[in-house]
RNA sequence: CGGAGCGUAGCGCAGCCUGGUAGCGCACCAGUCUGGGGGACUGGGGGUCGCAGGUUCAAAUCCUGUCGCUCCGACCA
């Protein structure tokens, strides 16, 4: 994409509004508009991001064995009233009167609805297990929305339900999404811990938030210092096997969040060098939740005795708009945001330090169209702008690699290759910059 | 919902107390000079001062109401 062609309305001052650093960087890079309190328009940029997170997602849910598809983001307040929680949900849910008097809710979950579609469609055990999920904007009416997308009213979530015979299946479900979750986050270059949360009436020990720490984490948490570095799944990891090991791993160790903490437990199970106690954001949650739906909507199949057997489920949340926000909590510097490459808007910004002199155009088009062909995303800044401008916007916006092309290098057959994450630059030949940057790139794209 | 603030150009702000032609910086447009980390100069464009009432010869400024937004708290992916 040239620059000159794009849409992108960065501020150079920060609008007051704006408090945590995620929520000032999104307004300055032009990535985020806000419409009302609480809910954003996502500009070209940050659709690109937005993008980019929700296929990670969707490739990590699709591979542990989940389906995708898509429920609707007005629902019937008659399939809540099944389950009873139409009035029990309070005035998060933003309830809505259609013309015909009906009452209608914007969804700010979907286990009604979900419910409803697998009762009506399967009646055999032999169907099961089944895992539905989709990613679909949610609106909960907040009382204080804030930190931009990170609590915003509106909201895009992947929300996966699965369904099961019996409660070892269920546990298994729960494995499987557990095991997703981790490969998930560290795709997005995140380091995610699975925490123990309240499980509600359900009980037991199936129910997990994912943090990732910042320091502008919403809640204090507590871990052993080895969860931080913890290994991530591989993506050959057999969905269809045992997952416990894996599970094992990760939960054997203490991680709680402040309402779940218990200083006492921390303090015997974790030596005093290994206690960590920082600032979290949940960017995932999964739990069991048994029958609390299948049973009040009749969720039931035939087994294979000809008995009927209320399903098992458990719902499984990530939070793709509030992660935009998230990854910049975690990874940003003074000059402004770091894009890991999985989840950047564009791979490489190529700047044209001297847009309308003939060889440097030329230099820096060849560049772009090489990359291009290269299938790098690539962001090409040929605007007529000044040097000064075009690195601080593209600091700003975070690209992974700037390659930089200006008169002098073009001169000596030179181009400048900047990490944005180091700051380091090096000039090197054209084409050896070229190959350096696309290998860069190419290298951090996948987490096998 | 309780407490505290703020609404003046796209963004950041001054002006309001003490009523009298609506300003500054950045951004934007034209031109000249510049040209590797937000350059300089000259000349421009852009505003129902959130909205509605009221007081007054006169309201951004005073009064009343209302809407929006932000921060602290309870709530939450």
């Amino acid at each position: 994409m040239r620059l000159s062609r794009y849409f992108l309305p960065v501020l150079r001052d920060t609008p007051k509004e704006a408090e945590i650093v995620s929520h000032q960087l999104m307004l300055r890079s032009g990535m985020v508009k806000q419409s009302a309190a609480g809910i954003y328009s996502w500009l070209p940029l940050g659709l690109r991001v937005l993008t980019k997170i929700a296929e990670i997602v969707r490739q990590e849910q699709n591979r542990a064995g989940a389906i995708e598809i898509l429920m609707p983001t007005m629902q019937s307040a008659d399939l809540w009233r099944e389950s009873g929680r139409y009035e029990a949900y309070g005035k998060e849910m933003l309830r809505i009167v259609d013309r015909q008097e009906r009452d209608l809710l914007f969804g700010p979950t979907a286990e009604e609805v979900v419910t409803a579609i697998f009762r009506d469609s399967v009646r055999s055990y032999r169907d099961l297990p089944k895992n539905l999920y989709n990613i679909q904007w949610k609106f909960r009416d907040e009382i204080r929305p804030r930190f931009g997308v990170m609590r915003g009213r509106e909201f895009l979530m992947k929300d996966a339900y699965s369904f099961d015979l019996t409660a070892d299946g269920a546990r298994k479900a729960y494995q499987r999404m557990f095991v997703a979750y981790l490969r998930t986050f560290a795709r997005m270059g995140l380091k995610s811990i699975p925490m123990k949360a309240d499980t509600g009436p359900i009980g037991g020990d199936l129910s997990h938030e994912f943090i990732i720490l910042a320091e502008t984490g919403e809640s204090q948490v507590f871990c052993h210092k080895d969860l931080i570095e913890g290994a991530i799944p591989a993506a050959d990891t057999d969905f269809d096997g045992d997952l416990s090991p894996i599970i094992e791993a990760w939960t054997s160790k203490y991680a709680a969040t402040e309402d779940m903490h218990d200083a006492a437990t921390f303090e015997a199970n974790v030596p005093a060098d290994s206690r960590v106690s920082a600032r979290g954001i949940e960017v995932g949650h999964i739990f069991y939740f048994g029958t609390k739906y299948s049973e009040p909507m009749g969720a039931r199949v035939q087994g294979p005795d000809g008995q009927m057997i209320t399903v098992q489920m458990g719902s499984y949340g990530v939070g793709v708009s509030r992660l935009a926000g998230a990854i910049i909590e975690a990874s940003h510097d003074a000059g402004g945001i770091i894009w890991p490459v999985p989840v950047a808007p564009f791979e490489v910004g190529l700047i044209n330090l001297k847009a309308g002199d003939a060889d440097t155009d030329r230099a820096a088009t060849d560049l772009y169209v090489k990359l291009q062909a290269a299938g790098i995303d690539v962001l090409y800044d040929d605007t007529d702008e000044r040097a000064g401008g075009k690195f601080a916007t593209m600091d700003l916006i975070g690209l992974p690699y700037q390659l930089i092309v200006g008169p002098k290098g073009v001169k000596s057959g030179e181009a400048e290759v900047k990490a944005r994450r180091t700051g380091a630059r090096a000039s090197m030949p054209m084409d050896a910059a070229l190959a350096h940057v696309i290998d860069s790139v190419v290298s951090q794209r996948v987490l096998v």
